[in-house]
DNA sequence: TCAGGTAGTTACTTCAAAGTGCGTACTATG
DNA sequence: CATAGTACGCACTTTGAAGTAACTACCTGA
């Protein structure tokens, strides 16, 4: 029922959510593996971040590089796309370091 | 668990949600009262309203003012506070009009 | 007096997101 | 051969936010 009529929406609908926003702040900084994640960001089960990454992918904010080893060895990094969204994050941060 | 040590959790902790975005956008235009609010925001129920704006007053980003007349009329407007985080939010909008 | 507007409260239910615990498959190292 | 690391999948439970429905209480105008 949440209504498109409000832009911020589109925006929240993608940077919203319990762990969205320190992931995507994680993966600013380039591209992570899988176990990288989890660790930067103590609390979340590899459940939620298999999930959140895939939904993300899904929309296209992050992708999912596998390189041609032979341990397992995946990355995950923001998208061009996922970049545009840099400033209004970057906002989000400036206010969160002033309160 | 959600982790403090990430700036940009407090903003969201505030404009996070399904229905916040939408009534901080809506206020952002000036003092609202109750129903005026619930036409403003389709699909919102009296009880979700009453508990976003209660908890938005307790985190000093509403403030309720109630007028001392014969028909029962109740205002809610931002914050000083709340409007600090206007550059935030309009960055976030901005996002989602471009998109 | 009776419908309609204002601003709620209360009790209960629903549902999606998150959390828990298990298993898989592969490699590397001692 | 055993242990540890990497990157998951799957089934189930829990939790909290949201939704639903009914109720209160006061005032106004027909």
């Amino acid at each position: 029922m949440t209504t498109e009529q409000f832009p911020v929406n589109r925006a929240l609908a993608i940077i919203g959510g319990k762990w969205r926003p320190q992931l995507y702040c994680t993966l600013e900084d380039g591209p992570k593996r899988f176990l990288e994640l989890q660790r930067a960001i103590p609390g979340i089960s590899r459940k939620v971040l298999t999930d959140q990454l895939k939904e993300l992918e899904r929309l296209g904010m992050v992708e999912r590089i596998e390189f041609d080893e032979a341990v397992l060895h995946v990355e995950y990094r923001l998208t061009d796309a996922a970049y545009t969204l840099q400033p209004a994050i970057k906002g989000l941060c400036a206010w969160g370091e002033g309160n």
